[in-house]
DNA sequence: CATACATTTCACTGATTACTGAAATAACTG
DNA sequence: CAGTTATTTCAGTAATCAGTGAAATGTATG
């Protein structure tokens, strides 16, 4: 399959720059590949359009569908399976925030809720034993946050972030009471 | 300078996370020894404790200096540079934010724009630029939101964050009107 | 301004990660 | 169930990134 030239810059784009969204290339431009497709497309179809190893395709799929941002469809008549993502922004941006959290953030929660319980913790200077405590309770507050955030309609996150700062306004009139 | 059993998880622990976050390991390493320190250190300091290359703690400490996360401060009667970072969780959440939208956000935002701009996106199905154009949008909204976010009074952020999804009944009761 | 100390640069090595292609396995079809 | 097509595994190679240490550069002080 031939790119035409805005969809070639854009998969090239996105292959760039996962790297440093934690991904590599050619997970990130399967990934663009599939999100500007109209149909679904074979393992078959991306590596001829990709130009790279056929195993490469078949990795990257399957670290896509780790993700959830990749699913299987079949087509009538044919055995082969075709790949597709969403095209829906939103539920592609839920999934990779929630994809990141638990490689990047919920292995630090552990280790945080560990030191915190260890019994070693008692040597350490008032100092250090709050502010670990401050950087676990951090991550706590956020997560939780970003989870309830995510879980909103779209309209409504919508609304939130249109109101943007003067949500401050809204909050103390509210918490005054 | 010997590190005490729990600092030295820390660290440890910092310094594996910090391939996930995009920085290399003693980047996060010397980041997490100044957080849990309670004294600006001298990249001699750093160096002997951590047990790495000298010339590899200049240029950590110069990766950490650009995303402002760290500073130099100096010490009457000694000449050497001593290296400090903000003992403030939220501080450094703000800094890392900022410093993840320029590196991971901004040139793909520039892409799109280029791409929306292009003489040759006429030859794209209408679905193709409407989802170039979608994308493009969501990056700005979710951008100017965390700006806008980021600029508020950690208290005043706090308590939109402990509102949570009961956000959505004070933003529904806010636009009715 | 010479010396000593402090810091950075850079070419090299080591380690990690990405990718390839052949071989093995699995899944369907007549 | 033999043949065909689809998919995955895996060992090897290529590319990238991290870290070292010697040499070069910079900077304060007697």
């Amino acid at each position: 399959m031939e790119l035409s030239p805005v969809t070639q810059r854009f998969v090239l784009h996105w292959g760039e720059m996962g790297t440093r969204w934690g991904v590599n290339r050619t997970v990130a431009q399967i990934h663009a590949l599939l999100y500007l497709s109209e149909q679904a497309l074979t393992a078959e179809e991306i590596t001829d359009t990709l130009g790279v190893a056929r195993s490469n395709v078949s990795n990257s799929l399957k670290e896509l569908l780790a993700w959830r941002l990749v699913k299987v469809v079949h087509v009538l008549g044919d055995r082969r399976d075709h790949f597709q993502t969403s095209k829906d922004v939103w539920e592609l941006f839920k999934l990779i925030v929630e994809g990141r959290k638990q490689r990047e953030i919920e292995p630090t929660r552990e280790v945080l809720n560990d030191l915190l319980d260890s019994p070693e913790l008692q040597q350490e200077s008032i100092e250090t034993r709050q502010r670990i405590e401050q950087t676990q309770q951090f991550i706590s507050i956020m997560t939780h946050w970003s989870d309830e955030m995510l879980r909103l309609e779209p309209e409504t996150l919508m609304k939130v972030m249109k109101l943007g700062a003067r949500i401050s306004s809204l909050v103390r009139r509210d918490t005054k009471t």
